[in-house]
Order: structure tokens, then C-alpha cells, then sequence
DNA sequence: GTAGAATAGTTGCATAAACAACTATTGCAT
DNA sequence: ATGCAATAGTTGTTTATGCAACTATTCTAC
């Protein structure tokens, strides 16, 4: 009797919900594919994209680069630490702070990681012509300046 | 001396990463505050919206729909029977087969949760008008065959 | 028809992440 | 100047998830 179908006006809805997260989740799995032959999970290598030699990021800055808790920051960099890819400095300026810089193996692996994963992520984007990836991307840009108007106005 | 900047000739795909990447973070934090007052998770919504009260839904199929293992299925089930939101009932038909229905409360549980997430999706998209956002989930949707389309390729 | 392969589901274990509580510094107000 | 609030980072704990091993069925080949 009552046969429950989702509740049709919805579905366009839930239907672009559905979408925006078959995306995501492919490519996530595509990304991971193409770091596991550099020992990177796809968190590290989005940390090693906002790191260098010179410039020492404090870590609250990844955490809010990264939208990732500062908890999970510390072991994230625990983890590039002990590969060797990354290094705690102290700011001078400030006793509570902490720098992070690659060392060079970290700044070699960022940039042969950061080829693959592109080479891989153009190839995963090919279904696509030139001119609609550029069409896409633009949407997307502006999306994200719309997303982050709205997370600043939840924070307030 | 060795100051090494993010290759630049590659700077054009990371940034489209980061860009997938953050607007993912964003509208992920978005559904669970749209969801947080049903007492649901993304994943427990994720799986309602696949589920009805009449045909039972065998735990494979959530798995391969929603692109998670099989073994986190049976958790996200156990959570929704013990929310009394869903039941299993063994397949008259195979016996190693449960199908997972839905509860009178977790079809109504799963009908307000999609109403409120759906309008805070909207509400979240607003940044670009109907028409970009036609363009744009026409443009995700084409990008979607081709993943899938890869990701057949790599399993077989 | 029986043995071995495949499938459905569960459970044990390891890891990633969030949240809360904590320490150590720094900044601010009076 | 001193004390209180804010900030940077770490650690403890819980939860979500994937992978591997396992049981119980069903399917396949011969």
C-alpha cells in the first residue's frame, strides 16, 4: 500500500547530490591509484602542494588550507616527518609555533608526484573536450567562491 | 638558492585538484549540517535514499552503488536497525542473501531529511544561476560516464 | 552429483579523522 | 605589570572505513 518511491518533485535534487558524489568518489579513487607508487595518500600529497624548502607553513595554516582538524594536521606531519619528506622548524618568532619545510627527498617526491597525479588527472578529465573542462572549471571556480561566502557566514 | 616553487607549467591541473577538491570539503560540510538535526550522517543518508520499504535492497548492491566495502555496508546497516530506521530480512530465494528495507519511520526519517537537504543544497548552489547550474551538472554528468567508463576498464 | 570456484555477508584488525582536554606561549585590558 | 583570553600544537578517545580472513550458501564443470 504505501509504496514509499522517493518523493519525485525531490528527486532533481537528490538526484545532483547523488552526482556531485559518484564524482567525487572516483576520483578520489583515481587520485589514490595514482600516489600509491610514491607511498603518498591523497591527505599527504595535499599537504605536500602547500609546502616547500623556504617557506615554513605553520601548521594551523594547512589545517585551514585543508579544511582538516589541527589534531589531524600534527599526524599528518608526523607521518611526512618520518618518511623524510618534511621537517618541524620552530619559529623563531614565536615559541608556540611550528614550521614545516620539505627537505629535498620531500621537494623531489612533491614534484614527481604532483606529474603523475596531473598526467593521471587530465587523462581521468578526457571525457571532457578542452573547451568544456575550461567551461566546467569555471563554474566550479565560481561555485567555490559562492561556498566559501556561505562557510564565512556559518562561522560568524 | 634551490627556492622551488610549485612547478609552474604544472600549476594549471593541481589547481583544478585543489579546486574539485575544496568544493568537495565545503558541500560535504554543508550536508552534514543539513543532516545533523535527523540524526544522519552522509553515509546514513547516502544509503536511506537507496532504499524503500517494499523492495529490499541486497547489502552488495549499497556496496557497489555507494563505492564503499562491503564490510562497511553491514556496520551502516546495523546502525540503521538499531536507529529502527531499516531491517534486514533474509532472501527467501539465497540464503547467503539479506535485502534491507525500509521502516515506516525510516521512510519518513528519509523523506524529511532528503526535503531539508535538498533545499540547503539549493540554497548552497544559489551562487550560480539555473542556467550554470543546468550547464554544469550537464557538464557532470557527461564527466561521470567517462569515469565510470575508466573505472570498468581498470577492473577488468 | 560432486568438487572447486564464486558470491553474500560478517568479523577482526589497522588507519584516518574529528572532537575534547591539555600544555605552552602570546596578546590584551585594565 | 599582571592576570585573563586567545592561539599553536599535542595527546587521548571515538568513529568511519578498507582490507583480509572467515562462514555459509550457490553456481559451474566435469
Amino acid at each position: 500500500m504505501s509504496n514509499s518511491k522517493t518523493p519525485s518533485e525531490a528527486g532533481s535534487s537528490s538526484q545532483h547530490y547523488r552526482l556531485i558524489n559518484d564524482i567525487y568518489v572516483m576520483l578520489d579513487n583515481g587520485d589514490r591509484r595514482a600516489l600509491l607508487p610514491f607511498n603518498l595518500t591523497t591527505s599527504q600529497y595535499n599537504a605536500l602542494l602547500l609546502l616547500d624548502d623556504t617557506n615554513g607553513q605553520r601548521l594551523v595554516q594547512l589545517s585551514e588550507r585543508l579544511l582538516l582538524d589541527k589534531s589531524t594536521i600534527t599526524r599528518l606531519i608526523d607521518q611526512l616527518e618520518q618518511a623524510g619528506l618534511a621537517q618541524r622548524v620552530t619559529d623563531p618568532d614565536d615559541r608556540r609555533a611550528q614550521r614545516v619545510i620539505l627537505t629535498p627527498l620531500g621537494v623531489e617526491r612533491r614534484d614527481q608526484a604532483q606529474i603523475a597525479h596531473n598526467t593521471s588527472l587530465e587523462q581521468r578529465m578526457s571525457s571532457l573536450s578542452q573547451d568544456e573542462q575550461h567551461q566546467l572549471y569555471e563554474l566550479l571556480r565560481k561555485l567555490r567562491t559562492g561556498l566559501l561566502d556561505d562557510l564565512e557566514q556559518q562561522d560568524i
